[in-house]
DNA sequence: ACAGAAGTGTAGCCACGGCTACACTTTGCA
DNA sequence: TGCAAAGTGTAGCCGTGGCTACACTTCTGT
């Protein structure tokens, strides 16, 4: 617990990065998932979409909206969805974001398949230092 | 990227355990803030919880009202707020979990400063069982 | 003692991410 | 081919967590 000088204005600017990272945790997350699919199965359908994330179809039709307007996919009505090459960037950077988080928590001792699915939520709030730290560690210890 | 038979319902899982967790970070954070606050300040006033969390004072309102109808803290009007016993154990294990993923972040090479940036949004998707292995990581490394 | 400053409550707005219900298109099979 | 099933879109609801604006209470200092 920091003290008088500036404490409030450090642990301020904390919570504000664990909230603007939150606010891009479902893009992320969307855009990696639509990225699986179109690679599994050709294209990426709502409806599969909707279940792999275990939502209901509007949830997911929402979510892909939002991509759209962010410039990360795109899509017609009654077709799959697609990412824009902004969207493949994103999508290639969190999987192996997502990699490097499993990695690291199973090189600490974590069992594998907690290490799964711990990532999802964590990999959202790991920066590009904390990351590039990740993968010196992991290069260092082999 | 699980195959065939049965990979939608644990990637599904997955993402309904980020977003339960996701649910539980607000909580978490105003009830280890009340708690820092009533240990720094003697009490919490919504004015200094707002400010510490970086938002204005009706958005800390509401959060202290959700802590309310949740059990975990009590007010009364132009008053402090308190956490209950509830509340406190909550902090309690909340902090003691913020030390750790702190720790060992740092164990690994994150730079402290990066490192309590990134453990204010990491902290809440760390389950126990990550929790367990970390203190464990640490012990053995001294 | 009382006025102004500081703190708090409340109303009401927005975006987001869930949901159900219902309408419409596409697909696939008898 | 044509109709039922599957897939998709859309409307509208809820809770949450931001915000501003404004009303009211408490505190403070002359």
């Amino acid at each position: 617990m920091p003290e008088d000088t500036a404490p409030a204005d450090l642990t301020t600017m904390r919570f504000s990065r664990a909230r603007e990272a939150q606010s891009m945790a479902v893009l992320e997350d969307y855009a990696e998932m639509i990225d699986d699919l179109a690679k599994q199965m050709g294209e990426a359908r709502i409806t599969d979409i909707a279940a792999r994330m275990g939502v209901t179809h509007p949830t997911a039709t929402k979510a892909v909206a939002r991509l759209k307007r962010e410039g990360l996919a795109v899509s017609r009505p009654y077709r799959g969805v697609f990412l824009t090459e902004l969207g493949a960037e994103m999508a290639a950077r969190v999987r192996m974001r997502h990699r490097v988080v499993v990695d690291l928590l199973i090189a600490v001792g974590v069992p594998p398949e907690t290490a799964e699915i711990d990532a999802e939520g964590l990999e959202h709030h790991v920066s590009e230092a904390t990351l590039k730290a990740f993968e010196a560690y992991l290069a260092k210890r082999g």
